[in-house]
This record gives C-alpha cells, sequence and structure tokens, in this order.
DNA sequence: TTATTATATGAACATATGTTAATATATGAA
DNA sequence: TTCATATATTAACATATGTTCATATAATAA
C-alpha cells in the first residue's frame, strides 16, 4: 500500500471540494468555547439573545456576532416575536455530532 | 422557560470547563481542509510523512506540523520504522464523528 | 567518517478569528 | 411622535492560525 503511486491515489480516495470545504467550516464553526456553550444551551429549548448573554456571561455583542456565525451554517434557527428573536438548534445530525464529541472528552 | 431566572440555569446546565476545552479544541483541530484531508487520507491505511505530503501535494513542513497538532489531540497515531514515521488515525470514535459530518456535508 | 534520506523544529509572515465599544436599526409603548 | 428596548452591524484591536523557508536532528548506507 505504502508503495502505491501517488498520483494513482490522488484521484481514488479524496473528498470532493465542496464536501470538504462545509465539513471544515462545520467543524470549524464548531472549534469555539463560546459557540459550544451556545450550542449546548439551545439543545434544551429555544432563548432569546439577551437571555443567551446573560445566561453565559457574555455580551450582547459578543452573542449576537456568534450566532450570525451559527444561521450562516444552518447550525441554529431563529423565530421573531416583537422585537425578541428566539434562536434554538436548527439541526439534530449536528447535536448528535455535538454530543457524540462532549462524551468522547468525558471518556478521555 | 424563558422567564426562567438566569442565576438558576447557569449552574444547572453548563459543561465543565474541562469538557468545554477538550471538545473546542478537538472540533478546532478537526475545522481545517489539510488536517481533514490527512485524517481522510488515514482513515484507510497508515502512510509515511512524506507519503502524505506527496500525495496531498503539501509540504513536508506542512503536513509535519499538522501531524504534531493532530498528535497533540492523540488524534493520529505513530509508529517508527528506520527513518520513517507511519502514521494512522488512533481513534475510531472520532472517525465516526468525521465520517458522520461527511455524510452530513454532502446530504445538505 | 561522510553523505543521504526522513522528519521535526523555529522564525517569519500574511491572514483569520473573537471580542469589544459604539452606533444603527427596528419594534412596540406611551 | 418620542422613548425605551432588543438586536444587528461596523470598525478596531489583540491574538491565533497555517504555510513557507531554512535549518536541525536522527537514522542508515557507503
Amino acid at each position: 500500500m505504502e508503495n502505491k503511486d501517488a498520483e494513482e491515489m490522488k484521484q481514488k480516495n479524496e473528498m470532493d471540494e465542496e464536501t470538504l470545504y462545509l465539513v471544515s467550516q462545520t467543524f470549524k464553526t464548531l472549534g469555539d468555547p463560546t459557540r459550544i456553550r451556545i450550542l449546548h444551551l439551545l439543545f434544551q429549548n429555544e432563548y432569546s439573545v439577551n437571555t443567551i448573554a446573560n445566561t453565559l456571561n457574555l455580551k450582547q455583542s459578543a452573542v449576537s456576532h456568534q450566532l450570525r456565525l451559527l444561521k450562516s451554517l444552518r447550525l441554529v434557527k431563529y423565530r421573531r416575536e416583537g422585537t425578541h428573536f428566539f434562536y434554538s438548534h436548527d439541526d439534530e445530525h449536528v447535536i448528535d455530532i455535538l454530543k457524540q464529541a462532549i462524551n468522547h472528552a468525558r471518556h478521555h
């Protein structure tokens, strides 16, 4: 296997560009403590921006910025009610991945 | 739920610091195209540093740097054979997570 | 020993990232 | 309309990250 021609392998097993980009963007987005705390909070329920900020001791601005990122990758969604925006998780699949990673970290 | 006192919630549902750190570090490490390509290659088999570099069209130095990171998070391991270092994946659990993420990206 | 090969390391650099403060926008109440 | 509240946006900043080049280290061969 080690001796197999590199040129030959290149075409066969590489992920396509788009998948590679999406996968790494998703992981990168999950790779920040603040965003994980937000997502983890949203496992339970939907919350408004200010509630998230207060609960996690973050600035409103920081939360808003991070939610925009999470939204852009469809990791959270929101519904509006007057001036309030209630954010919630958007993807059970991603929650599964996050839960798996948490388990993995805990059993380390 | 939304009206629940923020102070009360804080204690109940937050992840502990160490888990939070480990989880985010792991995701952060997975959040780079080069490292995903390397890990994805190592799904199949073990490979030497130079083979990885040649197969993925990367500089030897870049691969070495990235392997050090992956190693530090126990995402890859290696065995030595003379001057060659053969790297392979170190954690089926993480491979599962990566595979799940790839599937997720492909079905987007 | 010297030369060669495989890998690791360090410094330098450009770029990306996360937070903050200040401000803008939008909704609803008075 | 004016005021207060909730959220978003912008710019600025410090820090982190990924790659490269040059060099160091370590093993093997001659």
